[in-house]
DNA sequence: GCGCCACCATACCTATGAGTATGGTCTCCG
DNA sequence: CGGAGACCATACTCATAGGTATGGTGGCGC
């Protein structure tokens, strides 16, 4: 026989990741996780006692992951600012299904709403400080960081807009 | 007696938008807006066949709305491109909660996208248009309107960004 | 070998929201 | 005054998703 499937509590968080990032808040429910993990909501309630405690570890999942990768950028930093920002653009592409589900979550839920908050202060810096390097003043570059992130989640609620064209050109705009 | 309450279809639809304005696509409930009119569902399954068609409904009201508004821009002219961008923001400002409700629906209906898609295809023509008036290049004229639009859409996604700081200062960058 | 415990399946309850069936009431018109 | 039709209330069904209760089944220590 098969060996009977079993998960651990971290399988379920890590499914409802991807599921998070694939359909949004809405999509992670008990039974599709349970599904895709080949087990029953049973399994679930023995590892978590309710579906905002798993949601909470989601916030937790995403906040560390988010830390490490702006981390990441301010470690192999090159001394070219412009490299590092083109580095900041393409890290937001591969980040953008989860990115995306987190602002989106975050419209109708304070912890998301908080994580996110956080989580762009630092994001923020990092662009900022790029900028300065770029010889922008102080208020300037948070000015134009910020006109850079929002430009860029502003994408998502931009139907037939890939994002494509916010590469190139779009940057020099920003930094004339 | 206080006589029967009796509402027509309009009503259902713009209870409903305004439901749509403030809690977004999934606050639009049958139950609510009948609570809120003060009848009952026995109502809407006279003036309507299905949620649907009242969301369908709301699609109609909205894109009307907004070509009239747009309309008004290009209307009420003045000479001036500047003047004309700030009431562009101007409106921004007081459309915004429907304008965000419709945008975070889009992400997960295709009728709604399509009519989001459809309304800035015409709001982004008008944006150019005073760009092109204030000397830019049809081009860049055409990527600076997208880049406007998507850093004001973008303030929907971002948490502690209540937009006022992309009035004065951000135009001049985007400007430069 | 035996019991214990981690882990899961099964079967339930509950709330919510869409949708339906049917009967009642008001109003207007002949 | 009497019926017809517009309009709504009441009382259901049904599907989904969260949550609970309880009874298994596996492996590991003694």
């Amino acid at each position: 026989m098969t060996t009977r499937t079993r998960v651990a509590r971290r399988d379920w968080i890590e499914a409802a990741y991807q599921e998070l990032a694939r359909a949004g808040e809405r999509g992670v429910t008990i039974n599709a996780l349970a599904a895709r993990l080949g087990v029953t909501k049973g399994s679930f309630y023995w590892h978590f006692t309710d579906r905002p405690e798993l949601m909470r570890a989601l916030l937790d999942r995403w906040a560390h992951e988010r830390t490490d990768e702006v981390l990441g950028l301010s470690l192999g930093s090159t001394a070219d600012p412009r490299e590092r920002l083109r580095r900041i653009q393409a890290l937001g592409r591969e980040i953008a299904p989860i990115d995306r589900a987190m602002r989106l979550w975050a419209q109708h839920e304070p912890s998301a709403e908080e994580a996110v908050r956080h989580a762009d202060r630092a994001l923020l810096g990092h662009i900022a400080a790029c900028l300065e390097d770029l010889g922008f003043g102080g208020e300037d570059a948070r000015l134009r960081a910020r006109l850079m992130l929002r430009s860029w989640v502003g994408g998502y609620l931009m139907p037939g807009d890939d994002g494509s064209d916010l590469s190139e050109p779009t940057l020099e705009i920003l930094l004339a």
